[in-house]
DNA sequence: AAGTTTCACAACCGCCTAGGC
DNA sequence: GGCCTAGGCGGTTGTGAAACT
């Protein structure tokens, strides 16, 4: 793929905004809409890649954004979310209306980490300490040779953490996922599923056919996101025993 | 008061995927 | 089916403010 020229090379503005092209920004969007985000500086006479304003309007001047410190609720749910889903700040931050993933990011890089590392140590686990879950990447998600799906948010043992207690880095290419033969991944393989189905099932829920086959996999991450979203929200809904994760 | 360190968050970078041609 | 582009995502960096020495 071509890479697209940077912004400095095309003579366009980085760093912050100012108020002026915010408004600008703002203006024109209220106005137009922003169907092509790459035409858009061009035509509201902004001298910024359609990129850094597509990022500006959807983590800052979006109208529907939530301003101001995170409530306890939220953060619980931010924690409890990641617990389930690793580092998918898009798919947490769809469960927050109001909060951008950028925000609930940089909330759980700043804040939330060290209150669950403070948690545990107050706790004194000292045979389980806090481990953060590995951002799993996606691209790794898919099902290889139909060998079963590995977990979004697979948990990292205590041999991965170094002796002073800081965090070893984090697992995010394949080829750091190769090396470490310590990290084991749960899988979500066709038991999960079929579990699933069948817990629905038996708690009355009507049947469901899956957009997919057991035996082929899913045919990209979205699938594993709706239907994931969707089976823990019928579970929650109906009370039913949901295989473990 | 000045210098240094730490913190918080906005913004950028690089990669991936979907979709059009 | 391959190429290209736009949009989206997660990781990382840059920078101003606050806290500390």
């Amino acid at each position: 793929m071509v890479r697209a020229p940077c912004c400095e090379k095309m003579g366009l503005k980085k760093g912050p905004w100012t108020p002026e092209e915010d408004q600008i920004l703002i203006s024109y969007i209220q106005k137009y809409g922003h169907g092509n985000w790459r035409a858009l500086p061009k035509q509201a006479g902004l001298l910024r890649c359609g990129k850094s304003c597509r990022l500006r309007w959807t983590n800052y001047l979006r109208p529907d954004i939530k301003r101001g410190n995170f409530t306890k609720e939220e953060e619980d749910t931010i924690i409890k979310l990641h617990e389930m889903l690793g580092n998918r700040w898009s798919t947490i931050a769809a469960r927050l209306p109001g909060r951008t993933d950028n925000e609930i990011k940089n909330v759980w890089h700043t804040h939330l980490k060290k209150k669950l590392k403070q948690k545990h140590t107050s706790l004194d686990i000292k045979t389980q300490p806090y481990s953060e879950p590995v951002s799993y990447p996606t691209h790794l998600m898919k099902m290889e040779n139909n060998q079963g799906l590995a977990s979004v948010s697979p948990q990292r043992s205590s041999s991965d953490f170094s002796s002073t207690g800081t965090e070893s880095s984090v697992v995010t290419t394949s080829e750091n996922f190769n090396k470490d033969s310590s990290v084991t991944f749960p899988e979500i393989d066709e038991s999960f599923w079929s579990e699933t189905l069948s817990s629905a099932k038996n708690s009355g829920m009507p049947e469901l056919q899956l957009p997919f086959s057991l035996d082929s996999g899913f045919s990209n991450n979205k699938d594993i996101d709706f239907w994931y979203d969707l089976f823990i929200k019928a579970g929650d809904s109906l009370s039913l025993d949901l295989p473990e994760f």
